[in-house]
DNA sequence: CCCCCCCC
């Protein structure tokens, strides 16, 4: 399908026309976006306004209204964005004094089509005199349809008996003029519109600096009947917008750019996306009625295991606990980042943990108001398979406490009777258990024993398994227990001795005197199922042998039964490994190399008392 | 004009 198959010059004539009698004999055209119109309008059954769409002939294109009779098209997805059909029947209707065309029948031509053709911009008048055409007559009480777009032209129209912007709900002085536009039907070959739309994500401001300059920007989604754009800030729009545009609130926005999207760093499905500008102006809409709030599709915690890893979802649970901000480094910016995790519970009966970043994760819980285990629902999280399942806050995830819809009160009634007092399988407790000993914060029955480690062929897959053992150090190998590392803070790599007697690094080019010594340990431990090999790093070695590596290494120069001895000291200690398998590749040989990521000394005490709880709960 | 979405 191409521009040419189009009738180019249709929508305008059909617009004029009353119906097909008088119009245009089976135009063809294609849809530029098709929306189910969820708010129950109770209006007119001759309308059948249950899809909105978006018609163009490649040269305008104008708002229309699938007729019911013609759902199932849309249902079955039949017709779709960009779909080409030929409009067998129709009819023009004044809708409160703009013309919306309905699609009385239609037939979808030609395969597929993945992209807009031409460059249609809206009608420039959909307007037309009352009681030209055929009016649709609005019932006593009978609901305008959602909101109404003066889209293609709600502007002065000659002829309308209204003033051009008396239509528009909430409105003001601003953007005067331009006529409010679906958020489809904006394109970069129109500046004059004014959106209203939902603002149903805000991003932190985000400062960069690279060899192009640096400065600092946000972007915001945005939501409307028709659809979603994003919209970005930089610099002087961060300090007029960012605090004005607020999470779930409507506004009025005219006069920004439109530009091409960079798809790669959407997941919105819009072509295009707005800029802000010196020039944009923005209002809040008290009267947000007719613009949609936003739709959440909630995925019980236990029905996670059924979503793809990266995928996005929607999760509705109640705040059961959260923990400290802590600090990571990002493996790819090498930039510290804050996260923070969260514990989200549903009636499902399990728990999972959710990841929050940045900004907001150190204000967390102050920016949101949380009070005592609130209700959260969050958009757009990532799902992780971290332990099984996790989740992730990104930069465009919403999270909102408690949210007035059902399934909050839901929970909460189901919470405060039941839930506070039931106990959750967590997806994970990996990386809980740690400095407390014997699954601080996590259950027994998470922790593994070495023989189930094997059992369940963990490091078998492509991505690595993570787990906990308890296991006691049986031995510690003598030789090889470190290597010669550079000295340069966060580096590491080995360095080796030149002829010159310095010791260089390849890595930063730089030559030192000493070299650091770090350990590579390689343990075999043990508990009452079996016994494993475990291959540890410098800090986790450094707390079991409790020596550094440079000071064993003076010891085994100046006393080579001492050494020895240190490591016999070493061993027999019990300790909470985290652990992680991975498969390796070494001469042709492919096995499961188990590494250390934390030791912990285990706390008798504690992990007593865990054993007797849990021996308490099968009497 | 950013574009990373991180870690165990």
């Amino acid at each position: 399908m191409s521009l040419s198959d189009l009738t180019q010059g249709a929508i305008a004539r059909m617009v004029e026309s009353t119906d097909t009698s008088n119009g245009v004999q089976n135009p063809v055209c294609q849809i530029l976006s098709i929306k189910k119109i969820s708010s129950t309008s109770t209006a007119n059954p001759n309308v059948g306004d249950r899809y909105r769409i978006i018609l163009s002939d490649g040269v305008h294109f104008a708002q229309a209204m699938l007729a019911s009779q013609k759902r199932q098209m849309a249902e079955n997805g039949e017709i779709d964005r960009n779909s080409v059909v030929r409009v067998l029947q129709y009819s023009s209707n004044n809708v409160q004094n703009r013309r919306i065309l309905i699609l009385l029948d239609l037939e979808v031509i030609g395969g597929p089509t993945p992209e807009r053709l031409g460059a249609p911009k809206a009608l420039e008048d959909q307007a037309r005199p009352a009681g030209a055409g055929a009016p649709v007559k609005q019932e006593n009480g009978a609901t305008a349809p959602a909101t109404s777009y003066g889209g293609a032209g709600a502007g002065a129209s000659a002829g309308s008996t209204k003033p051009a912007m008396g239509g528009r709900p909430g409105g003001s002085s601003m953007n005067a003029g331009l006529p409010i536009y679906p958020i489809e039907g904006l394109s970069p070959y129109q500046n004059k519109w004014t959106i209203k739309a939902r603002v149903t994500s805000k991003s932190d401001i985000r400062h960069w600096s690279n060899q192009r300059g640096e400065g600092k920007l946000f972007s915001v989604k945005l939501l409307d009947e028709s659809g979603e754009i994003k919209a970005t800030g930089f610099n002087d729009a961060v300090d007029r917008f960012y605090g004005l545009l607020q999470e779930n609130k409507v506004y009025l926005i005219s006069k920004a750019k439109v530009s091409i999207a960079k798809k790669q760093f959407s997941n919105l499905s819009n072509e295009y996306e707005i800029m802000f500008e010196n020039s944009t102006e923005i209002e809040e809409c008290t009267d947000a009625s007719d613009v949609p709030e936003v739709k959440y599709e909630f995925v019980p915690i236990d029905q996670l295991e059924n979503v793809e890893p990266n995928q996005t979802c929607d999760v509705i649970g109640v705040l059961e606990s959260y923990g400290e901000v802590s600090e990571i480094v990002s493996k790819a910016s090498q930039r510290p980042v804050s996260k923070r995790e969260l514990t989200l519970v549903d009636q499902s009966g399990r728990s999972v943990r959710l990841t929050m970043w940045g900004k907001s994760a150190e204000n967390f819980p102050q920016n949101q108001g949380v009070d005592d285990k609130p209700v959260i629902a969050v958009k757009g999280v990532k799902v992780g398979d971290f332990g099984g399942r996790s989740l992730s806050m990104f930069g465009s995830s919403t999270m909102m406490v408690n949210p007035d819809i059902p399934e909050s009160h839901g929970l909460r009634g189901w919470y405060d009777n039941d839930g506070a007092t039931a106990n959750f399988k967590p997806y994970s407790n990996v990386g809980m258990a740690g400095a407390g000993g014997a699954g601080a914060g996590g259950n027994l029955a998470e922790r593994r024993s070495i023989a189930q480690v094997r059992d369940e062929n963990l490091g078998m897959s492509e991505k690595p398994d993570y787990f906990n053992i308890r296991a006691t150090i049986v031995y510690i190998k003598q030789d090889n227990l470190w290597y010669t590392a550079c000295p340069s803070d966060s580096c590491n790599k080995k360095v080796n001795q030149e002829n010159d007697g310095l010791w260089r690094c390849e890595k930063c080019d730089k030559s030192f005197e000493e070299p650091q010594y770090r350990y590579l340990l390689s343990t075999n431990v043990a508990d009452m199922s079996g016994q494993m090999w475990l291959s540890g790093f410098n800090d986790d070695a450094e707390q079991i042998i409790g020596k550094t590596a440079s000071e064993l290494y003076q010891i085994r120069e100046e006393n080579e039964s001492e050494y020895t001895a240190v490591l016999h000291r070493a061993a027999n200690r019990m300790y909470m490994f985290n652990c992680r398998a991975k498969q390796d590749t070494f001469n042709d040989t492919t096995r499961v190399r188990y590494t250390i990521s934390r030791a912990a000394p285990v706390d008798f005490a504690k992990a007593g008392h865990e054993l007797a709880e849990a021996i308490k709960a099968y009497l």
